[in-house]
RNA sequence: GGAGAGAUGCCCGAGUGGUUAAAGGGGACGGACUGUAAAUCCGUUGGCUCAGCCUACGUUGGUUCAAAUCCAACUCUCUCCA
């Protein structure tokens, strides 16, 4: 591939993010000529963002960086169908209650990653409610969904999975990807929207709004999309022991962000580096070029660039540092995760397994009792293998909490609260 | 409308009357080794008041001393025919 005239394209590529585009030099020469608006769509499946989405923003952010106009569009509309896209089965369907509260919660994280307001590179969020629920169904129907051939739909990757394992594909989700297409041409008659971005398993349905647009007279639309990012050794990102890497911190404290960073496999430590990190590529480079023990400094710097675009340059050093002070002194770091127990119930002494339960680090207490026997579990970094222990307040050490760990990386604090 | 096939634990997938909380694999978690990495090896992987009990094989009933396994109805899915 040639190189890049227009600074979004080559930063895009330099950085690892296209998978996919539509018409690459047509794209680049669009670039390079004007300001151009260009969205990413999320829908309102969880109440926060997870890395995956991070990696569509972070596009967002180059764009506007570059000079260019982000969009960052609510799928309020296009929730209430659910995307079918690589699933073998039906999503549940999510109240307008759940929609509205997920919206509130993923809205949060863009105004630390994008740079809001009405000036021409100002991004801004648009909720696709705001047109697919007004729409009349005949009228529709007549108006776009004869533009869409069902042949073609079915040929689609996206849906493939889901007909070859012979599992049903409701007309309700079937809808899905007429409404993205339709959304598309909406931003562009609105907005003069050109662009649309997402991740890999969006292609098919982005590459319909494109034609749709073609068919509806808008001007010519694009098509761009990332890579889905998995691990050197082939497990998907973004996901943990506790589940998905969520954004925001309500459910995915900084710390925790951090440490998953931290632990990144070697091989992946400059392709993430320069996804989701802002440090220039030289950098970069340098940096991946650690060999052995060393780009452990590397994890290092990627956990706490990482974790300021997400949660703010205060709480990524925070983070840092606990980590450090835990991990290479071995000595209890106050920002850990903490977990309080009322005064009463802990001066009495309470059970290690329901403790444990309490704490998070296991989800029954038998969990709780296999951790014990496998000899994972310590309490002020003193292995325990009395399942039956009481802990009580003559537990806490001169910190002034009791340290329980499970493994070698999970600790919370026991807090003794008045 | 007719004829077949199917629904098993987080996922895939065995299992056709008791010895089955249910083979095997994947994933996840823990341990060893290391560098808070990978690979490898070992262990765990329904709940509880845990040498015992309870709940579980689409749903509801039934047969039986005993059912994931047999029967009936229902729900959902798939294939072929109309």
């Amino acid at each position: 591939m040639s190189e890049f005239k227009s600074d979004f394209l080559r930063t895009l590529k330099e950085r690892g993010f296209i998978h996919q585009v539509s018409d690459e030099s047509g794209l680049d020469d669009l670039f390079a000529k004007e300001v151009v608006t260009a969205y990413v769509g999320y829908d309102a499946t969880a109440t926060s963002l997870h890395i995956g989405n991070l990696i569509s923003a972070t596009m967002l952010y180059w764009l506007q960086e570059t000079g260019h106009r982000p969009i960052a569009l609510m799928g309020g509309g296009t929730s209430m169908v659910g995307d079918p896209s690589f699933r073998d089965e039906q999503r549940k369907l999510l109240t307008p209650e759940a929609i509205s509260t997920n919206i509130e919660g993923i809205k949060k994280i863009f105004s630390r990653i994008l740079r809001f307001g009405d000036g021409p590179t100002d991004a801004f969020m648009v909720n696709n409610a705001d047109w697919l629920m007004k729409l009349n169904y005949v009228e529709f129907l007549r108006d776009v969904g004869r533009h869409f051939s069902v042949n073609r739909m079915l040929s689609f990757d996206s849906v493939k999975l889901r007909l070859d394992r012979e599992q049903s594909l409701s007309f309700l989700e079937f809808n899905y990807m007429i409404m993205q297409g339709y959304d598309f041409v909406e931003l562009s008659r609105r907005y003069g929207c050109r662009l649309q971005m997402g991740g890999s398993d969006q292609w098919g349905n982005i590459i319909n709004g494109v034609d749709l647009g073609h068919r509806m007279g808008t001007p010519q639309l694009y098509a761009l999309t990332t890579p889905l990012l998995t691990t050197s050794s082939g497990a998907k990102m973004g996901k943990s022991a506790s589940g998905a890497v969520w954004l925001n911190e309500d459910v995915f404290s900084p710390y925790d962000f951090w440490q998953y960073w931290r632990n990144t496999e070697d091989a992946d430590v400059g392709r993430f580096l320069k996804i989701f990190t802002r440090l220039p590529l030289s950098e970069i480079a340098r940096l991946e070029a650690l060999g052995g023990a060393e780009i452990n400094e590397a994890k290092k710097i990627l956990a706490t660039e990482a974790t300021a675009i997400v949660h703010g340059r205060v709480a990524a050093e925070a983070s840092a540092e606990t980590a450090r002070t835990t991990f290479e002194e071995g000595r209890v770091a106050e920002n850990l995760p903490s977990v309080e127990i009322p005064a009463t119930e802990l001066d009495g002494g309470i059970g290690l397994l329901s403790l444990m339960v309490r704490a998070g680090l296991a989800g029954s207490n038998g969990e709780a009792r296999r951790h014990i026997q496998g000899g994972a579990v310590r309490i002020n970094d003193k292995a325990v293998s009395d399942e039956r222990r009481l802990i009580g307040s003559g537990e806490i050490t001169a910190d002034g909490v009791i340290k329980l760990s499970l493994g070698k990386k999970k600790h919370i604090l026991i807090r003794r609260a008045a």
